[in-house]
DNA sequence: ATTTCATATGAACAATTGTTCATATGTTCT
DNA sequence: AGAACATATGAACAATTGTTCATATGAAAT
């Protein structure tokens, strides 16, 4: 019997209980969704450039020597998911962060980085 | 003149500041591949089934009702990323979570969702 | 020693993603 | 109105990634 496994038959009953106190699959993958912003070194580059405060588009671009475009383009994702918010004024469009989770994330990004190098 | 930017030319050192306060490239390089290991739902669902501790790989398998070798390819690279350790004993091999900073990250991904959502 | 079981891994394929290029939108200035 | 500027966006392409399938490794049991 190729039982693959190392709970036996009565056991089985524990596996269902991790099962269960786990989100459901939605969020779980909304959460994966969400993580995927961070993991582009532009998009954590936008995000650490915008650490002091908002920042236009072309600003971003100059700074992190990149095309106008490909920042736009990643703006988008990081508004999409709300990691950043817009504010208009003229022909500029001034992004910020959206609230203080992005900030710690980042840091404990950081950190664990620094400890397991 | 084609300027793009929002600060004036005296300015620009303003950029520069901001440019010293980041960490170098790598850093943000490095970081943004450890959050890309939380990028996918596969691998966020086996860190959330190791919040009560080790499990084998075929248990996790059948947890999350994937199959041993897509599960054992993951768990590769969480290792890789020291996000998960292993430990052997016979045939099986059980996995844990390696610090408290996954732990950590993955709650603050949640709060951040069930905020803005 | 051979079989069985648990895990790991390589190659292949489909799917996803980031950048570029070209162009569209919308604002300001003359 | 038209030109110049700042940003946004669609299509195309290369690169990366996750899963599957087949098979390898390595340990335990017979």
């Amino acid at each position: 019997m190729n039982d693959d496994r190392c709970y036996d038959q009565d056991e089985h009953k524990v596996l269902e209980d991790v099962k269960n106190e786990m989100p459901d699959d939605d969020m779980l993958f909304y959460l994966a969704d969400f993580f995927k912003v961070f993991g582009d070194s532009t998009r954590i580059k936008i995000i650490c450039a915008l650490f002091n405060g908002e920042m236009c588009v072309g600003n971003i671009a100059e700074l992190l020597n990149m095309t106008q475009s490909s920042i736009s383009h990643q703006l988008r994702v990081l508004r999409a998911n709300r990691l950043v918010k817009v504010r208009r004024e003229g022909k500029h469009a001034y992004y910020a962060l959206e609230d203080m989770h992005v900030v710690q994330i980042y840091k404990m990004g950081l950190e664990h980085l620094k400890e397991t190098m």
